[in-house]
DNA sequence: AGGTAGTCAACAAGGATTGTTGATTAGCAA
DNA sequence: TTGCTAATCAACAATCCTTGTTGACTACCT
């Protein structure tokens, strides 16, 4: 995903409006590194904005993920999760809480010789990882 | 999956019944690559009992995949799909008419030195190859 | 300053899946 | 063969996630 300012003169060049509740998604996204869901971000939203309302956010994301600014992810985990990273990268879920981890992988190995396969055309590979991260495999002591 | 008598025996080991729907759906998913949604079984096995349920569908796949028998994948074309090849394989999915296709992969590579990363424990990999089926990409001059 | 896109609340609705209830059927162990 | 109980059925309702609708209001941007 482009910087806030980038994805101002974007929007404006496209006949979208910078409004402050798109502003705030854009500020919610940069950098972020939590794959967050469509709700996740509303709360996040929230704090900042109390009156933005939850479709006001999904369109917001929609119209990143149509202007390629982001991507959205399906990992089982319920909800589609949105991700500003739009590098070729790869997934690592917790089977417990969830949280989704990037994985830098060099797939061109996997692409070889598979262009014709099953006389499909391919276009993409993604490699989702599962397992228990730290803390949902360590005991909490604390209960 | 295995065979209909073996899950026949591995459901009355586990106090569960023999019924003429099990059966059924046992019959339909032997050999199945289709990797057919819980609804394409249903719409299936209408044909051989008009009166089974799409309810009694789902437990029955619920039940097999309790029973580690059949498996179920997301492969973002909405439905859950169901797969009674459990053994170690990947998909292929188009992204026109959303036809899913078994894929061969030696994943041991992407395993390999991973196996403490980001603090997690891994269980499982998937690699999903997304692209365009041959019928997808042939113009139809039928039409 | 005005046209229009954006946002809002308050809904409804969709699709997939699961739960509920109460009646009926039938598998299978004794 | 009988009887207990699981399984199934219809007919729902309900869940979750996401999108659509309407009508009023706001505010961005030319």
């Amino acid at each position: 995903m482009r910087s806030s300012e980038e994805l101002t003169a974007l929007f404006r060049e496209r006949g979208l409006k910078i409004t402050p509740q798109r502003e705030l998604v854009f500020r919610l996204l940069d950098g972020n590194v939590s794959h967050p869901t469509a709700e996740a971000v509303y709360s996040a939203a929230l704090e900042f904005m109390p009156m933005i309302s939850l479709k006001t956010v999904y369109q917001v994301l929609n119209d990143l993920r149509g202007l390629g600014e982001i991507q959205s992810i399906e990992v089982g985990t319920g909800a589609l999760r949105f991700d500003p990273n739009t590098t070729d990268h790869h997934h690592l879920v917790c089977e417990g809480c969830g949280d989704v981890r990037d994985v830098e992988l060099d797939t061109s190995e996997l692409l070889l010789n598979r262009s014709q396969r099953h006389g499909f055309s391919l276009n993409s590979v993604e490699v989702t990882f599962r397992g228990l991260c730290q803390a949902c495999r360590t005991p909490d002591l604390s209960r």
